[in-house]
Order: structure tokens, then sequence, then C-alpha cells
DNA sequence: GTCTATAGTTGGATAGAC
DNA sequence: GTCTATCCAACTATAGAC
């Protein structure tokens, strides 16, 4: 365990952060705690990182990348778009659900970035990582689906998250996941309505530049 | 100020720890916060209250009543549907973006709630409150608009404050009240169209009873 | 009832031995 | 590089004077 590299020192030390921070709250997650996490001593961690707030940053940091990279690129082609977007919402919803702690830090992330100004940009990263992800699934499941949408993608993709978020807060105070998932699914069906079969152009959406 | 009655005392603290939880965040409504924006001493505040999570809770719930009791019982009658959900929905939301820090403490408040056990009804009666409220208005809207809902309202409800809570997160985080407010009435036109003309009954919801 | 003073914790950060 | 020891600030809570 000593002598270790400071790179992997520091991987180390956030996936710590990260533990007690899912488990117990981003309160608990003091330099104390994270360090008797990892097993190292308090000085360790100041060696480090510069401050706590370089931790916690560095936290945030892993969490949207974890968030973002779950690779959902194994959508299935030639189906229709409304079974698409319900298996989508069905595997979506089991990351969500079998993660509480994760789920509910990334609230109190959001919050106290929205409080402290050292973690200002915290919090705009985790929702701007959310929103492309969001609207990459779009496009891959109208691309599985050969469908388009009638809706700006970008947009779309705002509403998606924020449904998202509102369910997923729900369930974390109420713990009703049957709810929470019937919610979603029928926010997909909605989203299903949206979508029309995609034009003559065997990919983009543009059906016929009007002028210029 | 000095000799007050302690159930006036209670509310002023309330007040305080409202102004300074909204303003600075709840991390920032220490005991000694609170006492110093009230104007009295520390000593005062744990006269009456029994301790720091006693006076949270109170805070708490009086945000709680204050968001429930926003009485929009004033909807016009007589008109479209689209029309009504469309102007209460703008009503509802110049009271949220008016007030971001109530709204910013409000998610603080629930994280917190469901991380520690001695605030654990806080988050549960918050949402029981925003859904009744929900339903509430729901009811009154069919009323005005003459039409019955085509889901459950309970369900309904659930689904508007999800959809609120989610649209209201983005904006806190993003600042972009117009994408929001337009995400807030794309859902306001959809959930229009889960609306039927009211049964040839005056007031109930069933046609007709089919069996026992 | 209200104040000051203080006890007792906790946590961030650093110095200095090894 | 890593550890122990320590400083300092902020907080909750209470005791006791007035």
């Amino acid at each position: 365990m000593s002598r270790m590299p400071v790179a992997e020192r520091r991987e180390q030390l956030v996936e710590a952060a990260l533990a007690v921070a899912s488990r117990d709250g981003i309160e608990a997650a003091t330099v104390r705690a994270v360090a008797a996490e990892a097993g190292v001593s308090l000085g360790v961690v100041h060696y480090c990182f510069q401050d706590k707030d370089e931790l916690l940053r560095a936290m945030a940091h892993a969490i949207t990348e974890r968030n973002a990279v779950q690779g959902l690129e194994l959508i299935p082609s030639g189906l229709p778009v409304e079974t698409v977007v319900e298996q989508v919402i069905g595997v979506l919803w089991a990351a969500i659900s079998g993660t509480r702690g994760s789920q509910l830090l990334s609230y109190e992330l959001t919050t106290s970035s929205l409080r402290h100004p050292e973690l200002n940009k915290v919090a705009i990263e985790q929702y701007r990582g959310q929103w492309t992800t969001a609207q990459r699934v779009l496009e891959v499941v109208g691309h599985a689906a050969d469908v388009s949408w009638t809706v700006p993608v970008e947009e779309l993709a705002r509403v998606v998250v924020a449904v998202i978020d509102g369910f997923s807060l729900a369930w974390l105070v109420d713990g009703n996941a049957e709810a929470a998932l019937r919610g979603l699914q029928g926010f997909g069906s909605y989203l299903a309505t949206l979508a029309v079969p995609a034009g003559t152009s065997d990919d983009d959406v543009l059906p016929a530049p009007a002028d210029a």
C-alpha cells in the first residue's frame, strides 16, 4: 500500500470518497472519513489534494463520467419505436434503482454546487453530461427504430432528463419503485408519439432545404 | 423585543431560519446564524427549541405549509382545458422562478431528510403535501374546464409533481427560465390531451357502475 | 426570560519526525 | 512519501449570572 504513485493514490482516494459519500451522504465525506475509508492517514489526503474542495471536485467528476459512460449502445434495431423506448427505459431504471446512494449523492452534489462558489461548475457539468447523453440516446433510438423526432432532440433531451430527475427524486423519497417505473413508461409512451417514420433520405433528418 | 411569549419567539426564529437557509443554504443555517439573523443571543434559540433538529423540522414544516397554501382557487371557468392548464402553469412558474432560494432550499431539505434519520419524516411530508396539492389543482382545473381526466388524478398528480421538480432543478442549474417554462408548457399541452369532456352527470366521474 | 461564558466536539489544515 | 502530533476555527449545547 505504501509508496504508491500519486495518480494512483488519487484514484484510490476518489473511490473512497465516492464510497463514503454514497453510503453516508456528502456531509459525511470529510477528509478524515475519506482517509479512514481508504486506509491511509490524514496527511496523505492533503498531500494528494490541495484541499477538501479539490477532492470533492474530483469525486464529482468521477461520478459524472460514470453516469455518462453507461454504454447503452446495444440497442436492438428493427423494432417499433415504442418497444425500443420501453426497453431503454427499463434498462435505465434498473441502473438507477440499483444505485440509490449514488443517485442521492448526485442531488446532494447538485445542491451543494449551487450554494458554494468553489464548486460552481460541478452542477452545470453534471447536467451538460446528462443532456448530451440523453441526446445521444435519442439519436441512437431514432436510428435503431428508423424514425425521426418531431421536436428538436436537444430540446427533447432536456425534457427527458427533467422527467427522469423528477421521478427519481420521488422514488428516493417514497421508495415506490413501481410507481416511478410506471410513470416513466407512461412518459415513454408519450415520447413515442413524438416520433415519425424517417424521411426518404437514409440517414439525415432534413427532407428538403427550403432556401439559401 | 425582550420578554416575548415563547410561541411568538418560535415563529420569529423559524422566520429567521428560513431567511438564512434560503439565502445561504441549509448548511449555513446554524443555531448561531439563526440567532444572529433574529437579533437574539445564542441561548434564546436553545430556550425555544430543544435542539437544532427541532428548529430545522419547524422550518421544514413552515416551508411545506407555505408551498401548499398557495391559493390558486381563482381559476377561471368556461375556458378550454388547454387554456386553463396554460394559465395555471404560468402562475405556478412565476411563483417558482421568483423564489430561487426557497426552491433550492426545498431540495436541500429533501436530501438532508433522506440522509438523517432525525429528519426522516420531513421529505415524505413535503411530497405528500405536493402530491395532494397537485391533485386538488387537477380536480379544480377539471371542474373549471368541465372535463374529466382519463388517468386517475392521484397518479397524474405524481407525474405533475415529478415534471415540475425536474424542470425546476434544471432551471436552478442552468438559469434558463425560458427553456424551463417552454418545457412545462409542452407538458401542459400533453396534459390537456388526457382530458375528455365531463360525463353527463354534473359532477362525478363514474359514468356507469358496471357491477355489484 | 435573556444574557455571557464556557465546556465539549468535530473537522480542515500544517509541521515535523521518520 | 507517509505517519503522528498539533493548531485553529466553527459548531452544539449547557451552566450560571443578571
